[in-house]
DNA sequence: TTCACGATTCTA
DNA sequence: AGAATCGTGAAG
């Protein structure tokens, strides 16, 4: 439990990441937020924290995406400006954090499938559901912008790309766009969700670099 | 009002 | 491989 409070790093502003990071399309923000923390302020005060070992991307340009064809009120923050969160249930119980990126009017964000927490069972928080429950994220936190003002912020990686595997592959748990190699996860990361770690397809699963930062 | 389905997860 | 579970959008 102690383990999950305040690493006084994490909450100084320096290491905070700007809007203008957001500002980017979602596949290229996705592998940047490798490495990065979510980091929450509890209402008791208590910091919880971890470490985004897990990403997606998602733009209005491909099918699989939820601004892909209608605009509604579901969906509506994910058109809206980057920098804020997209927080949407899937099957009835689970919710899903999204990072909202790009620009205004334009369908685009980046999904958070897992992240590593500092101690204890860091399994915990593996798979897009289990994140959001673990930091108590719902509904009402959607649309949210990204601060610290708000309690719930990210802050800069933390390991030197070189150091550390990143791997790019493809999406999972979608029925559209299958073959958008739009996920990249930490492969020394126990935490990666289970469902992705099967990579049934290794052929398609290649080392990631900063700078093949290439689109489709 | 009804119906089919999903950016999931756990269990057998 | 299958079930659980329920809000949402599309259809009637």
């Amino acid at each position: 439990m102690s383990s999950h409070l305040i690493q006084s790093e994490s909450i100084q502003e320096n290491k905070v990441i700007p809007n203008s990071f957001f500002c980017r399309p979602a596949e290229e923000v996705a592998p940047d937020l490798i490495g990065c923390e979510l980091v929450k302020r509890q209402e008791n005060g208590n910091i919880l924290s971890g470490v985004i070992v897990e990403t997606e991307a998602y733009s209005q340009v491909e099918s699989a995406c939820h601004g892909s064809t209608r605009r509604s009120k579901s969906n509506e923050t994910l058109f809206g400006p980057p920098g804020h969160f997209y927080i949407y249930l899937t099957y009835g119980i689970y919710h899903c954090v999204n990072v909202v990126t790009d620009r205004d009017n334009w369908a685009s964000g980046v999904l958070l499938r897992a992240l590593a927490l500092p101690g204890e069972d860091e399994r915990i928080a593996s798979g897009p559901g289990l994140l959001a429950q673990r930091f108590g994220l719902n509904r009402t936190h959607d649309n949210l912008p990204i601060s610290i003002e708000n309690g719930l912020w990210m802050t800069n990686r933390t390991f030197s790309p070189a150091m550390q595997k990143i791997i790019r592959t493809k999406r999972v748990g979608i029925s559209q766009e299958k073959d958008l190699p739009w996920r990249w996860y930490l492969q020394s990361s126990r935490s990666v969700s289970k469902r992705a770690k099967g990579d049934r397809c290794p052929k398609t699963s290649v080392a990631w670099t900063p700078s093949q930062t290439d689109s489709r």
